[in-house]
RNA sequence: GGCCCGGUAGUUCAGUUGGUUAGAACGCUAGCCUGUCACGCUAGAGGUCGUGGGUUCGAACCCCAUCCGGGUCGCCA
């Protein structure tokens, strides 16, 4: 029988515990981080959310407190009450390392099993077993002070937009199925047979909709899911710290969110972020970066060669060209020494995970030259490319060519950020933002055969290419930002469609006819009849932002209870199968196929 | 759905021509220890080598299948 807490109150977390209470009695209580028994003197570390304290056991305790005090094991969950006094030989390492609690009353609130793994600052133990055992992997201090932080950041997001006028208004979490976009998670219904609610991949109509109502700014730390296969950076449920702004336009919607991070930065991790970030348009981060979350903390930027091949016979590069693609190339400055002959066919190994054919290229050694290239294109061709990189001895020229333009940049910028890994090019410790804009308002799916909304389709289309909404999709650029840290997406939004008409060109261009736009939206579309004032907004990933301002690399790190890659949760097995009655009340029949 | 990586003691790992009884560290258990704090000392327990099948005189090791986990491509309005 565990003892009681009677006649006890605790009066300081353990971390609190400091020198300025010495001489004080105190009543610590928390879980056992370590035992040292020496037999007339025993130490026990007393753990809580704030940190250690040592409680401390000696030849004038009574033999029956000291013989108890022995008996604890790690994890026990412990009440003690004592004099916090200094101790005879001080532990630098920790906070509370200059004193000890004196122990007059040990009170055994739980025994606890030996953990399947010790509880340590951090750990090396699998993510499988920590996720089995989430409730304690979270007693980490590692894992503590990440959620503290998130709490902080998620504080520092209400009172930062709190003062700048936004209210916060929770939407539904039982709403309607949309079929643009991600896999929706889909809820039946019990009172309708045979229908069934989604649940949001955002609150995006609901925080239009209340734009139309009048809140003129909203925001809400909003829960979301999506049924798409995770990734280090990706749950099927995440949360958005997502907002919404009335009689705006983009800077307006940017300098705000600027204001956010420049506040969340000082007020959590005490950093000075300058502002306004830098703003890269969606076409010139690709032209560079190849990507459209590029990582500008590093060069290595991408250049096209395509206007110097137009004759040549080389069968790659004239079939890339001919195809309607393009042959691009990474000068990787000075790296010949780090990139052998076999680091860059393993470099050809990874772009073709991006569906690149290959990766054609030239290093320049002090030793030597070797390219894969060269021999296949006249002197001219090869000097034109040497020049155009500015090739020297020491670097190593990459290229990949393909008649898709979309292989050759997502090869090239994944390739430049791997480069910038394995060549140590990536400075620690810095936040670097900025924007990305005027991002295309449409993208081909090839699945689909046609062209979907590359954000959604309320994104408003630039003003000057309203008139090529049906006719040049291709090129038809949105009101859309994103806010890219470190080469990752933290946030994006857009400017929203207000006029009706252009609503409607909208869903004509996406493939809607007028009966199905009705039918999805016809809320949405009668909603805007009725006096839709100009605004915009934008939703931050809140997990990916605390994990990048925490420099972790998984999400997984900064979410309480998070899913792993098959979307199940260790701790609880769910997904999980439920009784023939429940599904009968949902007039549900699973039938799988044979296995 | 594809590709890559991993699964050996409670944990982290080692384990090569396939060969006796599968090791180490930490943890755990018992005992000792008056200033420890990565405590120390002594003794000890602990293994379906993910699972199933195959090859072989013999499999942790080779082959096939499968499960679990990680990363990633596709996917993610």
């Amino acid at each position: 029988m565990a003892d009681v807490m009677t006649g006890l109150k605790r009066t300081n977390y353990c971390g609190e515990t400091t020198a300025a209470l010495i001489g004080q009695e105190v009543v610590v209580c928390g879980w056992v981080q370590k035992l040292r028994d020496k037999g007339m003197l025993v130490f026990i570390d007393l753990r809580d959310r704030t940190g250690i304290v040592q409680l401390a056991f000696d030849d004038r305790t009574a033999e029956a407190l000291r013989q108890k005090a022995q008996t604890v094991r790690a994890e026990y969950v412990l009440m003690a009450k004592g004099t916090v006094r200094a101790r005879e030989s001080v532990n630098k390492d920790l906070e509370t390392g200059d004193v000890e609690v004196y122990v007059s009353d040990l009170r055994i609130l739980a025994k606890a099993q030996t953990p399947p793994f010790e509880i340590t600052e951090t750990t090396s133990v699998k993510e499988e077993l920590r996720l089995k055992y989430r409730y304690l992997d979270l007693r980490r201090g590692e894992m503590q002070r990440n959620l503290m932080m998130r709490h902080r950041i998620v504080k520092a997001a209400r009172d930062y937009y709190d003062q700048n006028g936004f209210l916060e208004i929770e939407t539904p979490c039982l709403i309607k199925s949309t079929p643009e976009g991600a896999r929706d998670y889909l809820v039946p219904s019990r009172v309708q047979p045979g229908k069934f609610y989604a649940l949001p991949q955002s609150p995006q109509q609901y925080k239009q909709l209340l734009m139309l109502s009048g809140y003129d700014r909203y925001m809400q730390i909003a829960r979301c899911f999506r049924d798409e296969d995770l990734r280090a950076d990706r749950q099927p449920e995440f949360t958005q710290i997502d907002l919404e702004m009335s009689f705006v336009d983009e800077e307006d919607v940017m300098t705000v969110n600027e204001g956010f991070i420049k506040h969340v930065f000082r007020e959590v991790l005490g950093k000075e972020i300058e502002t306004p970030f830098r703003r890269i348009k969606y076409a010139e981060a690709m032209e560079r970066f190849g990507s459209d979350k590029p990582d500008t903390r590093f060069g290595l930027e991408l250049r096209d060669l395509t206007d110097l091949l137009k004759g040549t016979e080389f069968k790659v590069f004239r079939g890339a060209i001919d195809g309607g693609g393009s042959v691009r190339a990474i000068n990787a400055k000075g790296a010949a020494g780090k990139l052998s002959r076999k680091e860059v066919d393993k470099l050809a190994d990874f772009v073709k995970t991006y569906r690149a054919g290959g990766l054609a290229f030239t290093r320049l050694t002090p030793e030597g030259e070797s390219s894969s290239y060269e021999k296949f294109l006249t002197p001219d061709e090869a000097k034109a490319i040497r020049e155009r990189l500015g090739a020297e001895t020491g670097d190593v020229l990459l290229i990949v060519a393909d008649a898709k333009n979309g292989v050759v940049y997502d090869s090239l910028g994944a390739l430049r950020v791997h480069l910038a890994k394995h060549l140590g090019l990536i400075p620690e410790g810095s936040f670097d933002f900025l924007w990305i804009t005027e991002f295309p308002l449409f993208e081909y799916d090839e699945e689909e055969g046609r062209y979907a909304a590359k954000h959604h389709p309320f994104t408003s289309p630039m003003l000057e290419d309203l008139p090529m909404m049906e006719s040049d999709k291709e090129h038809c650029r949105a009101r859309a930002y994103d806010m890219v840290l470190n080469g990752c997406e933290i946030g994006g939004g857009s400017i929203r469609i207000t006029d009706p008409e252009v609503q409607e060109t909208m869903f004509r261009a996406l493939g809607f006819t007028p009966e199905r736009a009705r039918a999805q939206f016809g809320f949405l579309i009668d909603a805007f009849g009725y006096g839709a004032p100009p605004h915009g907004g934008m939703a931050f990933g809140l997990d990916r932002l605390v994990m990048l301002m925490l420099g972790r690399e998984s999400i997984k790190e900064v979410i309480a209870f998070p899913k792993v890659q098959n979307a199940s949760e260790l701790m609880t097995g769910c997904p999980d199968a439920v009784e023939d009655k429940s599904l009968r009340e949902l007039s549900i029949k699973v039938d799988l196929p044979e296995a």
